[in-house]
DNA sequence: TAAAATATTTAGGCAAATCTAAATATTTAT
DNA sequence: ATAAATATTTAGATTTGCCTAAATATTTTA
């Protein structure tokens, strides 16, 4: 698989999860920053590589072998911002654009090799689930903290807005994953909620609240 | 620059160290294993980027602007080798097309933290240079062990031939970067040398003399 | 349900990096 | 010094991945 196709792979898989039905080529060429036409282009050649279904004007699917592609294409990614991370002092706002390029890198003995290196971690530094090494993604039980009640506990475990914008509004709140939050009061005017962090006050907006994934406990 | 751009460029850079002339269309092309009609493509391109000059049948010769960017793809692929054989199990006789993948991944802060995390190596596996963070290049005093003497000393500092073949072929004889090898003999009809290493007499084709590297003590 | 709006595909082109075959320049050897 | 051998370049194709513009299909809406 050259890089392009893996990236198509990625994409159509994240967004398979999002709609269930066959993904659209209108939606691939947002996701890719491309054009519809060279995504249907790639989509006859990945159809035919039999990594996914295809029919005009039907939409992509994955096959299983496409799926379980992409699936290793995603753990390479995560695997590398943990190392990032843990071993590279990178923050998690700066992660992104490197493990895009560290993820093509084929060889099967590096990432066995630096998944054991990193101790098998888990999740990424987002808070997003590796896929172990057959594939397998387990999925961590967790609510957005906007669908959070007034007196709810809960441990934050992950971003799902994972833009440099807002993972530096979340540094600068002292908001990481691991930290214990209680909800203090939602304002139903603009869904703006008021929580507690390291006993401090806080209030955040409800776009916030709406990217950031609570384990509750 | 390309991928395919920075591979000309590094293959240059090895082949000017060895012929001090501009460098021919024919050695690149053995070297890239491409067509000689590709590399005078390539030539007239690079030379547009003025990273080398180029004379139709007068070969090329690197830029200042071009050796500073070939260094940098060498320094970045050997501390990709020493990350791999330090930190993730490989073989030094795995590391070479692994990191010739690794070698074009684009961020200078992954470079610095990772020359930070191996705490600055000065060479790699293979006992080649780690060209410095300013395109320093530390070459270590090194002869050939086919030109050394009987009754000579030295330590094993590098290999000529970085092929699996021969890497595998040393670690079978237990003879490793470091190791300390003394002359007892050499053989005029065919050039083979008797060597004593840890204790043991072992007797090495002239080949393979050839091929390894001795600071002499 | 038919027209308008939207989505998708097709057709034709472009740039990068490669190739083969032919043309041209340079070097070597007699 | 000239013919033969070798090296290099040019010309013309090919593949990949992308583009624009036009054609066609589907969906929405009035």
């Amino acid at each position: 698989m050259t890089l392009s196709e893996e990236n198509y792979l990625k994409a159509i898989f994240h967004l398979e999860k999002k709609s269930k039905k066959g993904v659209s080529t209108n939606a691939i060429a947002e996701e890719m920053e491309t054009k519809a036409s060279s995504v249907t282009d790639m989509l006859k050649k990945l159809s035919e590589k039999k990594v996914l279904q295809y029919k005009p004007y039907q939409g992509a699917s994955l096959t299983k072998e496409g799926r379980d592609y992409a699936i290793k294409v995603i753990r390479k990614h995560r695997l590398w911002e943990c190392f990032l991370v843990e071993k590279l002092n990178f923050n998690w706002d700066e992660v992104h654009v490197v493990a895009e390029q560290l993820e093509h890198i084929k060889s099967d003995k590096l990432i066995r090799e630096l998944d054991k290196f990193l101790e098998f971690p888990k999740t990424d530094p987002h808070g997003d689930p590796i896929p172990d090494q057959d594939g397998n993604i387990f999925m961590v039980e967790k609510i957005l903290l906007s669908s959070m009640q007034q007196n709810d506990k809960g441990i934050c475990v992950g971003v799902n807005d994972s833009s440099s914008a807002f993972l530096k509004y979340l540094d600068k709140n002292e908001i990481a994953l691991g930290k214990t939050i209680e909800v203090i009061g939602k304002e139903e005017f603009d869904d703006s909620m008021t929580i507690l962090i390291k006993d401090k006050k806080l209030t955040i907006s409800g776009l916030a609240a709406n990217n950031l994934y609570m384990k509750v406990c």
